[in-house]
RNA sequence: GCCCUCGUAGCUCAGCGGAUAGAGCACCGGCCUCCGAAGCCGGUGGCGCAGGUUCGAGUCCUGCCGAGGGCGCCA
């Protein structure tokens, strides 16, 4: 149980005390921003006045009246302060039982609270096109994907990551003719693929001269490198999902039989349509062309089917580029249509990653290689980059910066805090000095506020841990990372932990503080999938 | 034209409707006789514009300006 918990249970009774209608929901404690503002507070006064016909501060002096009868434990004074806010200032000893709770949880047991409640979710991204080489954009949105199926995993839901293999239609054909062009030495057709990789793949094709047979080959060939590149940023997958698969299973015709079975579908001009726009999108959607293919839409339903309502999985998030914005209306339509309820239906859009001097595209090999970057920086710093910002935000890569940073990049800074502690223990073994058990630990020795900074810091992983998954947000997690990082170097570089003047038992507090900060460092990097080492 | 996302410090970004808007980089100035100076401490500097909602708006709503993306029988 929290202080903060605690605290709220107080506020409740007091305000039944007051005869204050509330309701125990709306009593919130945050940490303040500032120090000054306490340990913990709460609004609740604000929130209830004019509900209760008086003003908020009064309705704060009354609450602090009657709590104040009995003080919940740790608490030294309560103030009032600005419109209402209500501030708790705590002894130290909440912290230190904080301290306790992170050592006796451990790295698997701390901040891992329950929200999914194995809640079967799957996640699907990057998904490339194995046309070409993952670039930079397609790194952003794997680190992304995969870092919040570790944070969503921490938080009780059952995860399954994916990547679905787009292995068919126009593009691998011209993938095939591309490959094809270049072995006889000739121009690649001007909507063809012309990097560079394709010559390459050329050399090595000994296949026959078919279009689909050199397609095939290529995207094979294609999809072995981007798995190579992806797993040198540690994004892995459960599944490989071939769309090629699909259409031989025949369940693009199942599901277009069952969207027509159901009145949803509709003949014109020669083709088949879904009466998407039954289920507010824009426009009605071609789902097989006249001249009998079906449209990626037909696949893209045929999956999520196969998502949904074969594999059963109770809810699932695409994460998708911000440039695939005009699918989302008709594949929520469509996924309406067969009958599964749209809120199960999560697409996470993000911005486009862009670079200073020119655009990523595919086509005209004009983007920059994810395997690039990787090599430029190094796998951690790549991947540290890449979470640093919300994906709601469209992120200006400034390759050269990166590069001049690389040596003063973020990665560093949070690992170097790693590397300390893990040389903190190197130290203390060298000097044969054991940690203690924690029950024989005098604890409340730990009061300087470099310690104290660490303690709070730890106390908020929980929540953040909690926020990052509700908002399928994992640059939460980076930011607490690297704030946690620089309350340690602040600790570190104030307080020596086994030098001149410390006693033996303010040794033995602080190891165990060390040990603390640890356990919140390797929880946070092991989310963002990043490496905690112990030397640089 | 319509739809979506985004405009916060010179640059890259944080800021569940709360108190004096925060970091990093860059720039200026300090700190190594003790666990790693890839560190610590201090300084310079900012919410695109105009209304509205309310006890309170960087945050919510509307309009404008600006950037990116989307509106195919392409994928």
């Amino acid at each position: 149980m929290g202080t903060d918990a605690d605290l709220a249970e107080a506020i409740a009774g007091a305000l039944s005390g007051l005869a204050v209608s509330y309701d125990p929901a709306e009593i919130k404690l945050e940490r303040p921003q500032r120090l000054e503002h306490g340990d913990w507070s709460t609004n609740i006064a604000l929130v209830l006045a004019k509900r209760n016909d008086k003003s908020p501060r009064e309705l704060a002096e009354q609450l602090i009246e009657a709590l104040m009868a009995t003080p919940p434990r740790h608490v030294e004074t309560v103030e009032i302060a600005g419109p209402g806010f209500v501030n708790f200032r705590l002894d130290p000893g909440w912290l230190h039982d904080a301290l306790r709770e992170v050592v006796a949880a451990g790295e698997s047991g701390y901040a891992a609270p329950d929200l999914g409640h194995g809640e079967r979710v799957q996640i699907e991204f990057v998904s490339a096109n194995p046309t070409g080489p993952v670039h930079v954009g397609n790194g952003w949105f794997g680190t992304y994907g995969d870092a919040l199926g570790r944070i969503m995993s921490r938080a009780g839901w059952q995860v399954s990551r994916e990547y679905y293999v787009n292995d068919t239609g126009g593009q691998v054909r011209m993938l095939g003719e591309s490959l094809l062009a270049r072995r006889r030495r000739e121009a690649v057709p001007d909507d063809g693929y012309q990097g560079e990789y394709v010559r390459e793949l050329a050399e090595e094709y000994d296949g026959p001269e078919d279009v689909a047979a050199a397609g095939q080959f290529a995207t094979e060939r294609i999809l072995e490198n981007i798995r190579t590149t992806l797993e040198r940023l540690n994004i892995r997958f459960d599944e490989w999902y071939s769309q090629a698969s699909i259409e031989e299973s025949g369940q693009v015709g199942a599901t277009i039989q069952l969207l027509r079975e159901t009145g949803h579908v509709f003949d014109q001009d020669g083709a088949v349509w879904l009466r998407s726009t039954e289920f507010g999108d824009a426009r009605d959607r071609v789902l097989v062309k006249s001249n009998g293919d079906a449209t990626y839409l037909a696949g893209d339903l045929a999956y999520h089917r196969d998502k949904f309502l074969v594999r059963g999985f109770d809810r699932v998030i695409d994460v998708l580029g911000a440039d695939h914005h005009g699918q989302v209306a008709s594949l929520r339509a469509g996924v309406q249509a067969l009958g599964v309820d749209p809120d199960r239906l999560e697409v996470r859009l993000g911005q486009l990653v862009s670079l200073v001097g020119g655009r990523m595209s595919k086509r005209t090999g004009n983007f920059v290689p994810l395997d690039f970057l990787i090599t430029e920086v190094g796998p951690d710093a790549a991947r540290l980059l890449s979470l640093l910002s919300s994906i709601d935000q469209s992120t200006t890569l400034d390759l050269d910066a990166v590069k001049r940073q690389s040596m003063d990049n973020p990665v560093y800074y949070v690992q170097y805090a790693h590397a300390r502690i893990a040389s903190i223990g190197r130290v203390a073994t060298e000097r044969g000095i054991e940690r203690a058990p924690i029950d024989q630990v005098d604890l409340s020795l730990l009061v300087h506020p470099r310690e104290l900074e660490i303690l709070r810091m730890l106390v908020d992983l929980p929540r953040v841990v909690t926020e990052a998954a509700i908002e399928r947000a994992p640059y939460k997690v980076t930011n607490w990372v690297r704030a946690l990082a620089a309350s340690f170097h602040g600790f570190y570089h104030d307080c020596y932990v086994m030098g001149e003047g410390v006693s033996p038992e303010l040794t033995q507090a602080r190891l165990w503080l060390v040990e603390a900060a640890r356990i919140g460092l390797s929880i946070g990097l092991d989310l963002l999938g990043v490496n905690a080492p112990d030397e640089m």
